[in-house]
DNA sequence: CAATAACAAGTAAACGATTACAATAATTAT
DNA sequence: ATAATTATTGTAATCGTTTACTTGTTATTG
């Protein structure tokens, strides 16, 4: 592979010019300009990164750490961020932190070994407790969790009042006892039982949250474990797409069919919850939205480091389906109007 | 940040010695490397990738460049990938290229320029026809998809095999007019194709195949015109998991139930497939196998750039389940005593 | 027309590691 | 005890860029 001094003399300029049309900058003129081109072309010649990272000590490569790229909510998410920094000619480093702490310190510090230009982090709850971006040598923009008083660049969806919509939602279809079923390991399942608690209270109903780790086995053993309850809940709401997957798992196992033994309703709207029959009423995510949104911040963050931190909240969309059909007249009727 | 030249002043070596500590070279004494590592510790040192990148030719970095990340086979195919490369201490850059060829070759001069040790792809039907790996700067591994003539490195399912057996399974079982949904743009999908359509032949019976592009839209549309057919087909074979899924959306939006309409099957063991009602049978496919496999040809390659080309062919598993009950009994015990 | 500004192009010093080679010290063999 | 060998350590060149600085030209201005 031809070097820039190959160029250089190949063009008869000095590498600083061929550098300085690679780079686009000005204060070269066109005829030399054109000569660096040629010889650019005759010799196939493309810069070489490593040296270029090394000399002017930027990367142009970001980090992104979520927890399991599998989670088709991060798996969509990953693809929104990877688009734009492509697009950008900028580099992705993509990493599966499983929750575990230990991972996420490790995969931190690689980002701080690959000197990347920052990182888009969906942290463990452990690490969100004490986030301060000057940890960090490097810009930090965090997506899907936040806590309120988290003094960072962020990207999140209302989870509260998501959550607030959707139990809402089945208590005014009739539902009384709804179960509630949330990811223990991240702020947005915390948040999102949050939600379904405040909905309950508002409602003047008694919650019944079960955590459970965010997998479909996990999740599909807390929900036998709610459904064993008496009396039987008579609604269920799954905090995230996994949750809603085992859940609906354990619905089948039980051969209980809903919305006739039970309501369901959960988060994410995964092509498959439109296959099931009835379709399951769940709160759209706006992934797309969320990635492009996170990897602008981190953007801008980088430009000018100093600028006021700031949070993107973005809204879910409620789409009412089959699973969540209203209750007998009766009951209903009655809570309508008690409203 | 601390450099090596800082380190090694305080510990009052050479900073080849400090190098070589850092690399885990022999040829250093017990003595200067604990005053090396306590230095290390002191300064909280680590080295400059970009630096070390340069000078030593080599990045530790491999591409994995897939057609969509969101497409679940590649999902689990990339977890395993880059679990196994980063336990060993390799970076991993993720590319979609969307089944575009110009895409495709994008990501592949990225590659060049970023110097990586080696690539896996799955390559589109045009790069794949002139596959040669002599033309490519590095080690190349193909996933997903190879001809039988190709002359490379690859980890592929025996997708003749596996659809011949899917489309054996439907025959067995009573079906006739089994219509065959294919992905048109991979490799895949057309030895998916071949299979089930030497089934057919085998059984004597008159294939109906019909090329879609491999995304859930386009698969829903294909199925909608194979559903319209005169007689309409007793049974459908998907050959991929999107595939499937725009299928199954297909049958629901005509009201068609499975298996008493028509019988389901396809590829890719997806949660989902295991909620509908009846499960749908399909060939689960050993993604975490083969993204393991892949990264250790691609280690093995890269260290020993001469050695005879490998195939790593897996079998895919049939899981039988209800979309494929057989059927009325006069039929099938016809077929049966014909064998 | 001289003085000055504006622009183009070149020179050479970084960037921070690795590594060939030389030099020295410590062992072992004779 | 000396030579030969081996094990450590250090010196300095090198990887391929970017970029501050210098020099040389050309255009502008009073």
């Amino acid at each position: 592979m031809a070097n820039i001094k190959e160029v250089a003399h190949h063009a008869g300029v000095s590498v600083a010019s061929v550098s300085r049309v690679m780079a686009g900058h000005a204060g070269v003129s066109e005829a030399t300009r054109q000569r660096v081109l040629a010889a650019v072309k005759a010799l196939d010649y493309r810069p070489d990164l490593a040296a270029r990272r090394l000399r002017s000590r930027r990367t142009d490569t970001i980090g992104l750490i979520v927890s399991d790229i599998r989670n088709p909510f991060f798996t969509e998410v990953s693809r929104a961020v990877e688009d734009v920094a492509y697009q950008q000619q900028w580099r992705v480093i993509l990493c599966n932190a499983d929750e575990n702490p230990d991972k996420e310190a490790a995969y931190l510090d690689l980002m701080r070994d690959e000197n990347v230009s920052g990182v888009i982090l969906s942290p463990t709850l452990a690490r969100l407790a004490r986030f301060r971006p000057a940890d960090y040598p490097f810009p930090v923009v965090l997506i899907d969790r936040c806590e309120r008083d988290t003094a960072a660049d962020a990207v999140v969806l209302d989870n509260v009042d998501a959550a607030y919509r959707l139990a809402a939602h089945l208590i005014e279809n009739g539902y009384r006892r709804i179960g509630c079923l949330y990811g223990a390991v991240s702020a947005t399942g915390h948040q999102r039982q949050e939600g379904y608690a405040a909905a309950m209270a508002a409602y003047g109903l008694k919650p019944q949250a079960v955590a459970a780790q965010a997998t479909i086995d996990q999740a599909r053993t807390a929900a036998r474990n709610l459904l064993q309850q008496e009396p039987r809940p008579d609604a269920l709401l799954a905090s995230s797409g996994l949750i809603l997957l085992g859940t609906t798992e354990a619905l089948r196992e039980a051969q209980l069919r809903f919305p006739e033994d039970l309501a369901l309703a959960g988060f994410d709207d995964l092509p498959w919850t439109r296959l099931v029959e009835p379709a399951i009423t769940v709160i759209a995510q706006p992934t797309d939205d969320l990635g492009r949104a996170a990897i602008h911040l981190l953007q801008q963050r980088i430009a000018q480091p100093d600028q006021a931190v700031r949070r993107v909240v973005l809204r879910g969309e409620l789409q009412v389906r089959g699973s969540s059909a209203r209750r007998s007249p009766i009951r209903t009727g009655h809570l309508l109007t008690a409203m």
